[in-house]
DNA sequence: CTCACTGCAAAGGTTTTGCAGTGGG
DNA sequence: CCCACTGCAAAACCTTTGCAGTGAG
């Protein structure tokens, strides 16, 4: 996932957000750091660049990039919330022993679950996403 | 999901788990409370009947139940971690707007997933579970 | 120029830790 | 009896909040 800061500052604008220095370095951060960053991490890697940036700042501005979709939240096993800035659906492989999250994009899989599901109602529920969690352990890594 | 404190007694015991009060209390009333409930409601619903229990030591039984796979951890969009009584495979409907998490058990989804991925390897990554996160919104509730 | 955004510091909520004392096997 | 477990209180984390000051549009 690589864009460029002027992609990036485009995208901020077009969701009618400031385009500010912090808000371009974490979004930035998001996209480099890539595999599901903790708001930690974004933070230790912004600093290198920007090192007056409040901690408070970060979790603001990741919460508005949330609201506008252009990054989303990924439920962890840990306490620590996890960001995405991949928006196409996709699935999760979840590491416990190493706390690896990997992308896991399968068009073939979410055509069979949304066929199984035009199918299989479910009662009084309205799907609006399904995201596949799939434990297990890396062979290597 | 209803047990008697004898079934509950035994659960412990073939673990090779000491039988404590407070650990019997707080796995009733994981099976009791139902829907995924977070420390703090498992701590509210004691302190009924067991005035004097510290929450450090609910969180240290939790655990213990987590290791010794008598209970699981739910992952949840907020911070809170939540826990589940039910250990048979089955997956979670999400609803964001009122913070509801239900169970959705479904044997001819677990099996068509299973034969998906016995065709469908994934490199380098052995699979242990398949929990499906069906987020969306309640019709009524 | 103005209002949304940032920095700072304090507070909030959840979970972990250390240690002395207790009780289950 | 002995070691695992509990209670207590402090601390560690992660995240949110309020407010004064700043800067993007």
């Amino acid at each position: 996932m690589n864009f460029t800061i002027e992609q990036i500052r485009n995208k901020l604008s077009v969701k009618g957000l400031k385009v500010t220095p912090q808000r371009l370095a974490i979004l930035d951060a998001v996209y480099q750091l890539g595999s599901h960053p903790t708001a930690d991490q974004i933070i230790e890697f912004i600093r290198h660049t920007n090192p007056n940036i409040a901690s408070g700042t970060v979790y603001k501005v990741l919460d508005t990039l949330i609201e506008n979709r252009l990054i989303k939240k990924v439920y962890t096993e840990t306490g620590a919330m996890r960001y995405d800035g991949i928006m196409e659906n996709h699935h999760h492989l979840y590491c416990s022993e190493n706390d690896i999250i990997e992308d896991f994009p399968d068009k073939d899989l979410d055509k069979l679950l949304h066929e199984y599901f035009e199918k299989r109602k479910i009662k009084d529920f309205h799907i609006k996403e399904i995201v596949l969690q799939i434990k297990g352990t890396f062979d290597r890594h």
